[in-house]
DNA sequence: ACCAGAATGAGTATTTATACCTATTTTTCG
DNA sequence: CGAAAAATAGGTATAAATACTCATTCTGGT
């Protein structure tokens, strides 16, 4: 059982790869003595194998995005897959829309942006492990415009083939669809394909938002 | 007099804008008591203010290279040019070669990453308020190779104006010139003219490219 | 009060990207 | 083997960005 005594403390585990980022939220969290951090992890890989081996021993996890082996999204549909009744607050330094996208396809809890206060911080984990939601404000605008545009959140992440990261790591180098064309020995209709088909699995609406996906997910 | 007095303990301005990091670093220095936090601020001209008002009261500022305002490059630049006794330890997400050369440019002190260890911290906390510096293991290769390259590291930093990066943060958030017209009240035209005068500062053909050096500047 | 830089706006032309559509060939995988 | 996904390529539009020119107003700093 995944289930929380009704009356113990909120067991949190937490996942982010850099030190600092872990004593931060650990001084935070301290502040309320119904917060009990059970585990940090430096990746999601190993915050997979703490709940596998301890999975009626968290409530709450919070994590980072950006992640070594296993990312924080990655995490997050993973425990709501196989521990769903464990709470999942992403924690990102990013607003992207695509990458709020994903964690909402995710099932996500919370969205907490990394210079949230001090109270934003403690509200969400109260409220996320109290069965609710958290999202800065910030990044509302965001939501409300995804769940405008199509109904029901996908759950489909995309992941970009090889040639079309191959062509986006030359858009970023400043290439022209002509260029890239050249570069690869290909028409330039196919590098356009490429870029139209990158914009649709993304759902972004240029290729900067693209781009600045990639850059923050780490695939250039 | 910015002098350390040489019995006293390690006087330290702290500069970042998230929260968590600050309470980070402070719960990690704390386990020192050679250590004294004398303010946290949430930006570059936050941090001159102090110090400006309280020159004798510092011995080691901590920064982030990624703050609004006034970004830690330049907050190390100015303390090095005003009060140049006093240390500066920058700390950042990344290892951009870019990044990293403008900081020796700056003549900072040492250059932690963010996901160095506890111990890391601490020691490059006194090395460098002995006088002497740190540098993260990851990046000692890049300095080498910056000093091999090209004997004098140059100073070819450009700055966007506030206007300009106000036009790029739209501009990262997939808003057309037309959009971010509308949103400032300003002319299409004028929009058109902010992104050619960052184009021709920053050198780059595309704004993609801008983008690109934004991201890793950690101006956006 | 002055100067420099910033911010504002316009005209005109060209290049590039994006949005649709279709279709064939190649590769990958169960 | 067959189905699905990827890579290829073309057509036809429109929307957007870029490259140059110039000029005016506003603002911060010595």
């Amino acid at each position: 059982m995944d289930q929380q005594p009704p009356t113990g403390p909120i067991r949190i585990l937490l996942a982010d790869d850099h030190t600092l980022i872990l004593d931060g939220i650990s001084s935070i969290l301290a502040a309320a003595e119904t917060n009990k951090i059970v585990a940090a992890c430096a990746n999601g890989a190993e915050a997979k194998d703490y709940i596998r081996n301890n999975s009626g021993n968290v409530d709450l996890v919070i994590t980072d995005i950006s992640m070594p082996i296993t990312t924080g999204v990655e995490l997050c549909r993973w425990i709501k897959q196989e521990h769903s009744t464990i709470k999942v607050l992403i924690l990102s330094m990013y607003s992207s829309p695509a990458i709020i996208k994903e964690c909402l396809a995710a099932e996500a809890d919370g969205y907490l942006l990394k210079d949230a206060s001090r109270e934003d911080i403690l509200l969400a984990v109260s409220r996320v492990a109290d069965g609710g939601t958290f999202f800065s404000q910030q990044i509302l605008p965001i939501i409300s415009n995804q769940l405008k545009k199509e109904g029901p959140v996908e759950q489909d992440t995309y992941t970009l083939s090889k040639r079309e990261k191959e062509v986006l790591q030359l858009i970023a180098n400043e290439h022209t669809s002509e260029e890239i064309a050249n570069i690869l020995f290909i028409s330039k209709k196919t590098v356009d394909n490429h870029r139209q088909n990158m914009l649709e699995k993304s759902g972004c609406k240029t290729t900067i938002g693209l781009l600045k996906y990639a850059m923050q997910q780490q695939i250039l």
